[in-house]
DNA sequence: TGACGCTCGTGAAACCTTTCACCAGAAAGT
DNA sequence: ACTTTCTGGTGAAAGGTTTCACGAGCGTCA
């Protein structure tokens, strides 16, 4: 066996002669397998071709000292994070948490963590999220904009840094995006409507300021201008919050004639059409159909279930994370921009419409 | 005015003569204010007394070069980081995104930043995510536990780092923790249950492996037993996915006689309880009453809006975090426990039960 | 005038790793 | 036998910051 020639506590935690806890480094376990501490390095990086002996004696020793290479130390030197930065507009939008969720594993399956910050939908939270993480090296940056502004561009265009933007795209044309067809999703969900039989369609978005819901609502009024319906039709867009666009869903409610369906654009407007629907007592799929946008758990085990336009969670994580780690990677080529499909999850909350009865 | 006796460039990126894109250390930022590398360390951290018109001068420049501290250097050197690192067993709850959301906002606004990880509930994965964090030598962890191993503990122990755990507490004596008194809560709101009338209830949980809802059976089988009518009430445990709740709640209210109030002891269960009582075409309140615990948006826009035991997201966030800072500062006191108090939101969804029709 | 104390700054070491250039020795080619 | 080529390994520098001990300048006091 080899020496250990300076008598390390064979503990994980070392403690020097103050008592305070001493980390174990590469210099320990160095000298306790006889080594420089050049080797040990080569060791843990596989550099340079070492012999399997000696492989074999530093892995002991790091056992043994419970060596754990710092990582900060490390990214010092070679001028590479295994740390990505997340900014996300909100965490409590179930889509943006699950995506983190995705997006964190995949992260952590390759060796990188993920430093998470929430812009809370505001613009100025969001540069200084996005600034501090810059002055951590991160290798790259994941970023769902909170508006169309896009404030931490210029900041990330200057540094460098290999940045994805996701589900909040727009045009930022030399970043690399991925997103979700939003135009097309409505277009498909609003023509399924029509289809049916639906002709006055009332679509509840929150604000035009973001690209994304611009883009459903386009899709939508789209839909029905090709079937000629426009004029029948109508969006409402009043703001981002659950109380706002209640009121005025409620007082659109309140005149006649009734859309026979609702497209919730969002899920909150899902949530604002649940509570002004049941509070006139309007029946799904009876008096109205209902369609949202964004499915949730909860959706599924109403009764009747909402039906909704879902988004691929998983795969707008997986696309996310395979063009960042080929920017980590070298990657040069130009931006690209991914647009996924949405499905729709057609259930018992859209029927066709009642028949009309003449006045 | 000082000299700029290197002639920087005075763009916030700099690019040395190969083009590569270089980082305006504090070195730069000295030798353009004509000042050593210590001195402007000095302004940085406002350790020693700097003479006021230096400490100007040193800004201006800092200004100009766009100079920022690099963290991992900094990191390095003072052994302690502005990171800590968050763990839980998921974000998809919305209750978990919540408090992440929380500690984030509070976290970013102290300086400090947030290297989150999800365990996916697994302990395996929590052990790995920890492990992780530590080679950061994160400045303190905050972690919800998956399970009462609480697998990472040695590991945190030995290395001696700041930890905080937060709603999946237990008895880990030695580590500071928050949580909610789960066993209050459901003694309460079963207290409340009986007061309206009820008396056949049945609590459905998820695992009695989880160390809060075994706190939250003991509260409402205590309350039952206080009211002499344990016999008349059940616990269910069958798991903690949404389809064996609902397979075990099917099959339960195949059963005569049904209970009165279904006492819902997690969202998921809440979900469950919510689809199967919707499938039997039972009517809340009139047929059966149920009372979740976590409160979401949805339960409130629902009609009607389901009542439920609600955690008092952002007092717990605000105790932890507090928690984390004395520790970081150096409070070496013995681990303190708190626990919060839960309210009780009650809503339509609960209320007398029916009248017994005689058989 | 000499000793003393203060204030404001600085050089250099240290934090821990990676990497580059180099070296000793063995194997191989001429 | 002598040079060349590998192979396996090492010393030392570098990465950007913080911190410690020290030093120069200066005002104060006996």
């Amino acid at each position: 066996m080899f020496m250990n020639d300076q008598g390390w506590q064979s503990a994980v935690s070392m403690r020097d002669a103050k008592g305070n806890s001493q980390r174990v480094t590469i210099r320990h376990v160095a000298s306790a397998a006889g080594v420089s501490i050049a080797t040990v390095s080569n060791v843990l990086n596989g550099r340079t071709s070492v012999a399997p002996e000696l492989v074999a004696r530093v892995r002991t020793v790091m056992g043994e000292l419970g060596y754990q290479r710092d990582q900060v130390a490390s990214t010092l030197r070679r001028r590479q994070t295994s740390v990505v930065g997340l900014v996300l507009p909100t965490l409590m939008s179930p889509f943006l948490a699950a995506l983190a969720t995705r997006l964190e594993g995949l992260a952590h399956a390759q060796g990188f963590q993920l430093l998470v910050g929430s812009a809370n939908e505001d613009a100025e939270q969001e540069l200084s999220r996005v600034q501090a993480m810059l002055a951590w090296r991160v290798a790259g940056m994941i970023l769902a904009p909170v508006d169309k502004r896009f404030v931490s561009q210029s900041l990330i265009r200057d540094q460098g840094v290999k940045t994805v933007i996701v589900d909040r795209t727009s045009d930022h044309s030399d970043f690399d995006s991925v997103g979700v067809n939003n135009l097309e999703a409505t277009l498909v969900a609003t023509r399924r409507l029509i289809e049916v039989g639906h002709r006055r369609i009332l679509a509840v978005g929150t604000s035009r300021s973001i690209p994304n819901m611009l883009e459903r609502i386009t899709g939508f009024e789209t839909a029905a201008a090709a079937a000629g319906i426009s004029s029948s039709c109508e969006t409402l867009c009043p703001g981002g919050d659950l109380f706002s666009i209640g009121k005025a869903l409620h007082r659109r409610l309140q005149q006649r004639p009734l859309p026979t369906a609702v497209f919730a654009l969002s899920d909150v407007s899902t949530l604002a059409a649940l509570q002004e629907l049941g509070d006139r007592g309007l029946r799904m799929p009876e008096d109205v159909s209902l369609l949202g946008f964004d499915d949730h758990e909860w959706m599924q085990v109403l009764r009747p279930p909402i039906s909704a336009v879902r988004q691929p969670t998983d795969e707008l994580a997986r696309h996310t994370w395979n063009r960042m780690m080929q920017r980590i990677q070298g990657d040069v080529s130009g931006a690209s921009r991914i647009q996924l499909a949405c499905s729709l999850e057609w259930r018992a909350s859209t029927a066709a419409p009642p028949v009309e009865v003449p006045a």
